[in-house]
RNA sequence: GGUCGGUUCGUAUAACGGUUAGUACUCAAGAUUUUCAUUCUUGCAACAGGAGUUCGAUUCUCCUACCGACUACCA
């Protein structure tokens, strides 16, 4: 039984959007699950599509998200460059590891799993769109491979002297002609696929001297022994190609096992979740807020004041369940009870409503004091100053109406400073000298306020709302009991008698 | 177009041949509350369609429809 060990490959493409994350958190979960590894390995073999930044970003969300790597990352978050105990397989970034797999590249070739292909990006976009033109499809196989400029139809002098003087060749797979391959996922099952319907996808390419995808991947998958390989449905279609070039090479026997997870979708409409989705539709699909070249802003789940359990949690439900009718998991119970026999076939719509209840779950769940730490920013940013206790207890109060640490203040900002305006249409309702005759009287009364209200027979709502709007500015809100008991009566009998110049005026 | 995958209330999902098809979010109504919110109760709402297999199909098979992914010297 070989030690499990998974990995995340991620792009350096741009930031890492939910759907990743998801991916991220699954892998980390089966590893931790199985006592095994979870890997971080960055797959920047595409140099033109590189974003700076970008890396930096991934590491800083999953570590954000509670996400560790064991291997691939060191203590201070950078991708290990040169190979430890902890990291024997450095480096972890695929365009520092390119001097490894020119030689698969020629190895499969020699096999005769793979040629050189020398026809040029242009000349195989021109027969592509020409293709286009007459209603067909160019696809580089069996069919075509006899007719372009490559190793298997050039004379050999000529190969050697092109492999020499040019450099835009590329190596291509030779995927076989009518060849059915079985494959099974762990989560879709039994698929099987024709070779005929394939294409002789790119390696290696000199240009760069850089492989594709495909290759890296499956040599670095096997050079760090990884066993499940947790990823996206995007790549189911490249299976069998995945699975053919572990055949290629000899290395079947220490093939990982699969598992392709359903998409992510849009809200509403169809399509998968895209990175403008978030901004046109008011939520976040990044976790952490994003500024890209042009200085675009992208909204993140981290400073639209999401906590990461909340987010870590609702992410994992999407496209999972434990089979029980549980929805607040913390991340040691996922890890217990993750399983990916249990990860949904289909594609799941993401629901923003539900994201905010699980964030308003988590906020009630924690300490006024761990809530009253994060407030005091906001509330410095005010221009307030608080007594650490005195947050606490208002934070207690208030925390039952609130989503996010960031309402707190919306909720509540009487508590700390005097209302210096009136809610127009409250003021006109409940202001009136009746009212205020009354709510005056009862807030200096020495008795409970209620009872002394109760006692007077007088209208419990008016007097009530008239007491509320002097304190607070408005007539709907907290309970008039709690504000008093934070802002004392002292500051209540004050405020009362402010709110007369407004109804003075008025 | 081709290949592959998918399809249970609006959304996320439960059910692994026999249930009044459950739960959560959203929404609506009611109760509680001095107001709003909370809380509680109730309600609305789904097996894509058609053939089989079976005593019996949401569940198994096939077909159709629809949705999606892929179809680059991108991952």
């Amino acid at each position: 039984m070989r030690r499990t060990r998974v990995r995340f490959a991620p792009s350096p493409t741009g930031p890492l959007h939910m759907g990743g994350v998801r991916t991220a958190l699954y892998n980390f979960l089966y590893a931790r699950q199985k006592g095994g590894d979870f890997i971080i390995r960055i797959e920047d073999t595409d140099s033109a599509r590189f974003v700076p930044g970008a890396e930096k970003y991934i590491i800083e969300a999953l570590n954000w998200c509670g996400i560790k790597a064991d291997e691939g990352v060191d203590e201070n978050g950078n991708i290990v460059e040169i190979p430890s105990e902890k990291h024997p397989h450095a480096p972890y970034r695929q365009s520092q590891r390119r001097g490894i797999y020119r030689k698969y590249a020629e190895e499969l070739v020699e096999k005769g799993w793979a040629y050189y292909a020398f026809d040029s990006a242009e000349e195989l976009a021109s027969m592509r769109s020409e293709a286009e033109g007459k209603g067909e499809t160019f696809i580089y196989n069996y069919q075509s491979r006899e007719k372009l400029k490559n190793s298997l139809t050039l004379p050999k002098e000529e190969v050697e002297r092109l492999l020499e003087s040019t450099t835009d060749w590329t190596v291509r797979f030779k995927m076989p002609q009518d060849r059915v391959v079985a494959m099974d996922d762990l989560i879709r099952g039994h698929v099987e696929v024709n070779t005929s319907t394939l294409d002789d996808k790119v390696l290696w390419k000199r240009a760069d001297e850089l492989p594709t995808y495909h290759l890296a991947n499956i040599v670095d998958d096997h050079l760090m022994e990884i066993t499940e390989v947790i990823r996206g449905e995007e790549w189911l279609p490249s299976l069998p190609l995945h699975y053919l070039l572990y055949e290629a090479f000899g290395w079947s026997e220490t093939m990982p096992r699969f598992a392709h997870l359903p998409l992510l979708l849009k809200p509403v409409g169809n399509g998968k979740l895209s990175k403008r989705d978030g901004d046109k539709m008011g939520f976040p699909v990044f976790p952490l807020h994003w500024v890209n070249s042009a200085g675009e802003t992208y909204h993140g789940y981290r400073e639209d004041g999401y906590f990461p359990e909340a987010f870590v949690n609702m992410l994992a439900m999407l496209g999972w369940n434990p089979g029980t009718e549980q929805e607040i998991f913390s991340m040691q119970e996922l890890i217990e009870q993750f399983s990916l026999d249990k990860v949904s076939k289909s594609g799941a719509k993401f629901n923003p409503d539900k994201a905010k209840w699980y964030n308003k779950e988590y906020l009630r769940a924690k300490s006024n004091e761990e809530l009253a730490r994060e407030y005091l920013p906001v509330l410095k940013e005010q221009g307030v100053e608080a007594d650490f206790d005195y947050v606490c207890k208002v934070v207690g109060i208030i925390k039952e109406r609130a989503t996010f640490v960031s309402d707190f203040w919306t909720i509540a900002p009487y508590l700390f400073v005097a209302p210096s305006e009136y809610v127009e249409k409250d003021l006109k309702k409940f202001g009136t000298a009746e009212n205020y005759a009354m709510a005056l009287e009862a807030i200096k009364a020495d008795a409970e306020l209620e009872e002394y209200i109760r006692a007077k027979e007088w209208p419990m709502g008016k007097v009530m709302n008239c007491i509320r709007l002097g304190l607070s500015g408005s007539g709907s809100g907290l309970a008039i009991a709690d504000i008093i008991s934070c802002i004392g009566k002292e500051e209540a009998i004050k405020r009362m008698e402010k709110l007369a110049d407004h109804l003075l005026c008025a």
